[in-house]
DNA sequence: CGTCGCAAATTGGTTGGACCAACGGATACA
DNA sequence: TGTATCCGTTGGTCCAACCAATTTGCGACG
């Protein structure tokens, strides 16, 4: 199982190193040259090594200057896709549209497959959206929002639906975060066309309309997409 | 902030050639070798470049072997659906819906913005398929069914959709060979029909009609399912 | 005395070549 | 026919340079 793993051996001794406090966060760890020395391999090898811990997010190396430890406090969940969408801005494109046609399919279930309860559900979390625009509580607004989305999901009744809407959200989510997050400055006039929006949804969906519910909510990823490219 | 970053060049190409199924999963790609003499680069910047996507879990590397594309992509969606669809057979209705979903987003895609080259290939499939149900050769006929369908995927030009096209099909495939219930002897009358859906998708696309090709696809889904039901 | 500028030292980035070890297919042998 | 061996290909490691960016320190100048 341990065949030949010269690079992976001085792998676990820098992660260790790193655990154990030798080299604090934000500190500036020997040249590559020192620590080829010091673990008595090639400077090569402790290259290779730098390299994916730096693609782990642990390290960050800055030419000329030296290789810094980096506080890894947001390098806690990153999936494949959520660091190809940051290197590669166009694959957000592809999500935000993946999105568009999830979303629109789960407004369409659930206007055609949503019990009762799940439309008064739905029905609840949109008046407390109304609620916090009226408090013009943000954070409320933005709580309300999601779960109103969550729960349009559920009530598609489709297990593979709300699965991959979480996913996408985790992955939207972590990029907003590894970019510092534009996604603010809610002024009235967006927030008043989300509520709008979000009210025309919960009404296709709850007098189970599909086609309209599907279009309703297509239109309202679409505004929101358009005040994200905005930005 | 715009380092140099040559090791940074050919991660994002060897990313790029990965997203737009250049190397599909499980595929060896070319040696460490042949791809610094395809970049230009040296062997090291080359392998470097790899330990960081293997760092990921995108790659795995075998001593002697080669560098093979690993399906972490699609097997972390992938991976506990597998098992639920056997454990609940009610989870492969939401998988097939998904798939209804999917494929028609990417048809409609497909029609919408591939090229005529990935059009071209569509129509060259589709005689394929067409030579196949003349010789009445079953293989050939399942074998560009799978191609054609990926390559309106391809052609659909969004990594997402081409990913989760492979992952739903890999989910399908694992619970098939579990079940055995394969997509048992194909009769002339459903062959027929399956050759007639197909051309239809491929005309909606080829002539660059998004729509058409949506219903047309759903459609074909629909009576794909529809054989499987009356099992 | 302060500070400004430039050059050397330090450090990461890249290159090319070399050798070893493991895998896989082909070949020769039993 | 089956098996054992050989050998070319490939990844793993190492070395000795050179390039480029940054830091540092020294000396000239105000």
């Amino acid at each position: 199982m341990k065949t030949s793993g010269l690079v992976e051996e001085v792998l676990r001794k820098l992660e260790t190193a790193l655990l154990d406090g030798t080299y604090p966060a934000n500190a500036r760890l020997p040249s590559e040259r020192a620590l080829a020395e010091l673990y008595e391999v090639s400077r090569n090898t402790i290259r290779e090594a730098l390299q994916r811990l730096g693609a782990r997010g642990l390290l960050r190396s800055k030419h000329g200057a030296g290789v810094f430890v980096s506080d890894q406090l947001r390098t806690s969940t990153a999936s494949p896709w959520g660091q190809l969408v940051t290197d590669h801005p166009a694959v957000l494109g592809d999500v935000l549209e993946f999105r568009r046609v999830l979303e629109g399919a789960t407004a369409y279930y659930a206007a055609l497959r949503g019990n009762d309860e799940e439309h008064g559900l739905i029905r609840d979390l949109l008046s407390g959206l109304e609620q916090a625009r009226i408090d013009n509580d943000q954070a409320a607004e933005a709580s309300a929002d999601a779960r109103l989305h969550e729960a349009i999901a559920l009530a598609s009744h489709n297990s593979m639906f709300l699965h991959l809407h979480a996913s996408v959200l985790g992955i939207l989510r972590e990029h907003i975060t590894l970019n510092g997050s534009s996604l603010r400055a809610l002024d009235a006039e967006v927030s008043g066309q989300l509520l709008q929006q979000h009210r025309a949804i919960c009404q296709a969906i709850c007098g189970r309309r599909p086609e309209a519910a599907r279009t309703a909510m297509q239109a309202h990823i679409d505004y929101v997409v358009s005040r994200i490219e905005s930005a």
